[in-house]
DNA sequence: AATGAATGAGTGTTCATTCAT
DNA sequence: TATGAATGAACACTCATTCAT
């Protein structure tokens, strides 16, 4: 988890320009076309050499880039499975939750997207892990929410959350397809659509929540 | 819209069995591996300059693939909004054989996700225009369907078709990343999903759906 | 043994040329100094792109290289341990042929050494095997001419023979070194000096050679 | 050939630190492989820069290397011409003493033979200079032992003192070559070669050296 | 005396595309 | 129609060297 050796000031600056131009580079022109010339150039740099001065090769400038997406996003929308609210409450916000962040980080996702495709690596070295914890949060929370009889009991947890899951990665898609895309209806919809889909219509008991 | 000249039968021939060997290969090396010379030795052809023959350049070979992979799927998808069958069964047959299309034409889906992530401009170029019509179909089901009762009422129409929409993009996603998916209790919890976030709960009316 | 495919003339002609090319260039600048850039411009190639073109990578070119450098060798200096003559005459023979090749072929053998200084691998790959076939042919000489007495007994064929072969890389470097050296007188002695450091003096025997 | 400016005792200590690890570099990787910041990590500088800036450019570092090496020999293998010997035992102990050197200095030797190899323009430089000087003393003691009738008297003194200085190169390729040899034998057959090839038959001189 | 950041030329190799045959 | 040879720009990456601090 830590960096092999300190890094000084001016290295770690220089590290997290070259990031965010190469962020910003890739989710403009894909990751097959994000070469270190294009990179460089965006971030002013006098030479495709300085990157390779910096990071040993693409793959750990990739890296970062993949750490520094996951790492802005991972505590804005974590799930609070933990936190005393009903678990319908935390499994929408946690939509909502990840469809804003989706929407303030664009740059940043398409980035991230582009990387899967282009980079095929990139999924089972950083990605996967990722993508599966986000997926157990929600099964627990969707386990939870049965035991408690606020949803459903007629699914299996695991197959609607990937649902749930999967309903986000299109949404991000939209997001990133449609710049003008009314997101706050579209999220109504989708908060709305969610909680129909799992919750429980047995009125005695959803009504306690 | 229309070829600049006749095609005689050979050069058809030609064009059709290098567009398949270019969806092939971009389905396994994605956008960006697909070079000429690769396609060309997937085709058996002698030489990467015998695609320059036959396609101008990159971005129409890349065109005729993104045809070819909609006009496989167009008619076995479409919305069939003029059947005299309920709105509600209309909207989960479209999504129901959706998924179904996606999962037996991997290789032409998967390469035509490599393309649009991996060549931006294919989506305002091919992309677009067929999602639009997608989305117009998914649309008037739903009007519809809120016209007859049998959907909710408080939802946008257009709002929930792009909504529909963009879960088959999840879908898909999932389909060609989990190989061994299991996609018959899959698509039925999608369509449970689908079911459930747009039918009318005044059970006098949906029940006879 | 046998090429993969079969070459066209055309590129048969243009593989010849390039390894000409790096031969020289190799003997000239050493194989540090060799860049397809460099070999291409004796060439008089356009790019260097067209030796990427013609050879898979720098192993295969150099691969070729030193086929063609023991190809060209390989039968004018082969030991005839199977001659009808004495085996004094068989060595002193290889001997001379030997560094008459060198000599005759200064460029070539210099390439060859670069390589083998440069470009490690390759000893492994191309050199070694030819070096022990080498040295099996002076070992059975050296062991016929004890066996028929022509030969002192007191010493171990194989070292004697990896002796004569090292002496003959001394030869070799000397060659390489020293452009303008006496090479008629330099034999002579040699041979000499091979004949004196082997052959039996008992008189009685080694007058009838 | 003085240095331009003394040295402090630190800067000659740095100086002899990166010669010490350019030597063992260039060992284990070749000339080619033995860049900068190769040589500036086995000596445990912090930049490759720091070389720089104790050596005007590369030439001067390999410069001192070359120095630095024949200065380890040049004493340990001199030949004693003067010595009150017979010309035969200075001449073998020369042969033997320089193959133990070598074996006792591999590293540097093989550092040697690669910067000769790597580097070209090291030959005329630093490297004919010492061979030459080494020549002359092996040409010596041929003149001396066969004016005093230990040697034949029908070879050229330069051009057998040549062949002797070339068998010890092939000796050392053969070192640097093959790890495990038995140095020992081979030592010995060496220097049977030499003396048998130079000694004059008549026995009634050359029994009593 | 030393550091680490920076530079720009150079490396082998791949690319879409062109063209004579 | 088709071939295979050729082109030159682009790719990620390494190099010896410079320089401000």
């Amino acid at each position: 988890m830590q960096p092999k050796r300190e890094l000084t000031f001016t290295e770690g600056a220089r590290r997290a320009q070259i990031v965010k131009a190469a962020i910003e580079t890739i989710a403009e022109v894909g990751y097959g076309g994000a070469s270190f010339a294009r990179i460089a150039k965006r971030a002013g740099l006098s030479s495709p050499g300085l990157i390779s001065y910096h990071f040993a090769d693409k793959d750990e400038l990739i890296g970062e880039v993949v750490a520094n997406v996951y790492g802005t996003g991972s505590e804005q929308i974590r799930l609070r499975a933990d936190h005393p609210m009903s678990s319908a409450a935390a499994l929408l916000a946690f939509v909502e939750g990840s469809v804003a962040f989706y929407d303030s980080h664009r740059v940043h996702m398409r980035a991230l997207v582009q990387i899967i495709h282009g980079y095929p690596q990139a999924r089972e070295r950083w990605v996967d892990r990722a993508n599966d914890a986000e997926l157990d949060g929600i099964e627990q929370v969707l386990t939870r929410g049965q035991r408690d009889g606020e949803f459903r009991d007629d699914f299996v947890p695991r197959v609607v959350a990937v649902l749930i899951r999967d309903q986000l990665s299109g949404a991000l898609q939209r997001l990133l397809t449609t710049p003008d895309l009314d997101v706050a209806s579209y999220t109504r919809e989708l908060v709305t659509f969610c909680r129909l889909a799992v919750e429980n219509r047995d009125t005695s008991r959803s009504s306690d929540v």
